[in-house]
DNA sequence: CTAGATGCAAACTCTTTGCATTGCC
DNA sequence: GGCAATGCAAAGAGTTTGCATCTAG
């Protein structure tokens, strides 16, 4: 892989995001970097997300309105319960999966009221 | 809820989705009335969408790539499993949560590779 | 007849890109 | 010094809206 620069933007943004721990778009971010003093372009902060993301650090979702938000992200593969009033998140090991019930209620007090899912994969006609 | 006229445009709309069984763009589905000889307007097309999901007759997700797929879908609650390779979707009933596994390879023999999981509730904090 | 739907074009929002300049290692 | 990142401005893509006209009920 090619090399990336720990630039003074890309510090700002991943100690932004593991303060915030919920879903932030990049204009948010921009927004929050331009109020702390930052001196920094949005396309620049989009850039670096991108870069983020390709790191594995940071994990971006798609939110309602169609609008491209991301979040801190260490971990490799992991699920997210996301809170509707604060956008908290927290993360969900993919072992919780078979009882997810139990793993929000009893591990995360995460009071739990819909869910969404996507399955990948093939279909019968195609594999 | 105001009335809702049953045009051309939304009976076309609502058969393409029918026959399709997978995930179309606005831009697509517009492209596949076009070819069909109707004429329509993108816009249209939009609004239509939109009223369909209201209805509960269609809906909506955001690709990868972040543009809006509309899929017919007149059950109320459940999920679906997409094909990586034709975009069929098939149904997945709620109860089927626990054991999705099974319900996949056994009921629609579909070959799971991975999966996009996302809950929605309220944190310990919020409640 | 009337509320609702449509076409068309313009406006908007979010995101990406080109290019000269600056910054990290 | 050299590759990578940045700012700025302009271009793109997808979606929404205003308005006069048309149409289903």
């Amino acid at each position: 892989m090619r090399n990336v620069y720990a630039t003074s933007t890309l510090r700002a943004i991943v100690d932004l995001l593991q303060r915030e721990k919920r879903y932030l778009s990049a204009a948010a971010i921009f927004r929050l970097l331009r109020g702390a003093g930052a001196r920094v372009a949005l396309s620049t902060v989009y850039r670096t997300l991108e870069r983020l993301v390709l790191l594995g650090a940071v994990s971006g979702r798609t939110d309602q309105s169609g609008e491209a938000t991301y979040v801190y992200c260490a971990e490799r593969h992991h699920h997210h319960a996301i809170c509707r009033v604060c956008g908290h998140v927290d993360d969900v090991e993919c072992e919780a999966m078979d009882d997810f019930r139990v793993a929000l209620s009893a591990q995360k007090s995460f009071d739990l009221d819909d869910h969404a899912i996507e399955f990948f994969g093939r279909c019968a006609r195609c594999r």
